[in-house]
DNA sequence: GGAGTTCCTTGATGTGTCTCAATGGTTAAG
DNA sequence: CTTAACCATTGAGACACATCAAGGAACTCC
């Protein structure tokens, strides 16, 4: 199991071959709690489980709409994003495989959600998951772990929009993107960017302006490498570690 | 129980009267599942807490030390910041009466704490709370409860330091301080400042000259009045919405 | 009462990022 | 092959906010 899905983690996310067959990876990501798991509650939550593909630029889930799914990302990247009234637009999040949407415990949902690229998910009905809570407590601290990473990485994120410059911004971002796929079992020097720059500007809080001369700016200093469209080679680690604290 | 509380919640933060005498009412807050609360659980949670006095400037959290321990504010004003290198300092939330502050499940905290007035809380070691936890499982869904509404909140804060102009900045800040007023049974118009025009600065990713020169133009404006020091009448409240959404 | 400290405000000036505008590259459609 | 759409890059100029500097009000401590 744990197998497979690693297996489905590394599958591509721009390309056209057919997405791989839906499984219960994601149950098990749910359910993937200390303790082994018990086969029996794997069925009973994959039984509410379905999948969901979802085409680039859909949006699937919309602010302020009743939140009546929850979301496990099995393949491709999902931006996460607020807007105010005059359509400024800010990102709070990228989701890649294994990120959860909409585990937050609200009426509605806080964020719209909109696929960057070809996007494979399960989606549990709401009700039925906060059925099985009440049977599987176990669930719940589960969730609760993963709350408790998402409300770290906002805090880091409050640290970027409010005090970092644009060079310590885009240098953390790549960072950021680096260490995600290291951890999801990739590699981490080149890093592959299926956003495009305005959502790179959105998230950060910058312009695509200012995100693109960034770029070309850290080029030219020889800490990254610009060759192919939508990967960046990180020349120099470190440096960039330095870069995206201040120093 | 719960007038007691309230009462609490209405006493002053800045004065020098003794602060309230501490009660079950953190314990309370803790266990305030929707269903009705057991004396018998009450007991063993009030076993574990002990009241803790803090005075103003004194800094009882500090980022990246384990994370020992879990508080509920129940007089003064809180703030919680991460620091950059050099520096550079970013306010992630203020916490008021009621407020939680290190209910994340990890191991080290990811912030740090000040007490911007005097502070009393009420602090539960972690591990002993951990252990209620298996017992209670209905604790766990009411944390969850609030690790969602503080998701939501930093994501709002993600918009403004993202996105937001100083006075838009401004006008939200001073909305939410009046709302959180009136959800704790305060008043919605004048509203209490607590901390400094610096620590609203590192709040909403300004400098303090930029925040002070925000106010007198609100003032200038017809939308907020200054007259004693530390409050802040709202003439206009639906014009400071306006104001705080970009129209 | 005087001295020191902290906090708030205001002015003058600087600058990092935004805005506006143009270009070329790439991809998709006809 | 042509056209259209989108995306990334770059330049010139503008502006919101930062920085630097100074003064006054409120408070604390001798």
């Amino acid at each position: 199991m744990k197998s497979a899905c690693a297996q489905q983690v590394q599958s591509l996310s721009s390309g056209k071959e057919p997405l791989p067959e839906p499984c219960a990876a994601c149950a098990a990501r749910v359910l993937s709690v200390c303790d082994a798991i018990d086969d029996c509650d794997l069925d009973r939550l994959a039984a509410i489980t379905s999948v969901q593909d979802i085409a680039r630029h859909q949006i699937f889930v919309t602010e302020g709409d009743p939140a009546d799914h929850l979301f496990n990302v099995t393949d491709g990247t999902v931006k996460v994003y607020k807007l105010l009234p005059d359509g400024r637009q800010q990102i709070t999040g990228f989701l890649l495989a294994g990120d959860f949407l909409g585990l937050s415990f609200l009426e509605r949902y806080g964020c719209s959600a909109e696929a960057v690229t070809r996007v494979r998910c399960c989606r549990f009905p709401r009700k039925q998951f906060a059925a099985l809570l009440t049977d599987f407590p176990g669930i719940e601290r589960r969730l609760l772990g993963i709350a408790s990473n998402e409300l770290a990485a906002a805090q880091d994120q409050m640290v970027l929009l409010g005090r970092k410059t644009a060079r310590e911004r885009v240098s953390t971002f790549l960072l950021m993107l680096s260490r995600r796929a290291a951890r999801s079992g990739g590699t981490t020097d080149p890093v592959i960017l299926p956003m495009t720059r305005t959502d790179i500007a959105d998230y950060l809080g910058l312009t695509v302006e200012t995100v693109s001369r960034t770029f070309t700016q850290l080029k030219k200093g020889g800490f990254i490498e610009l060759r192919e469209a939508g990967i960046v080679h990180l020349s120099n680690l470190s440096a960039l570690e330095d870069l995206s604290q201040g120093f």
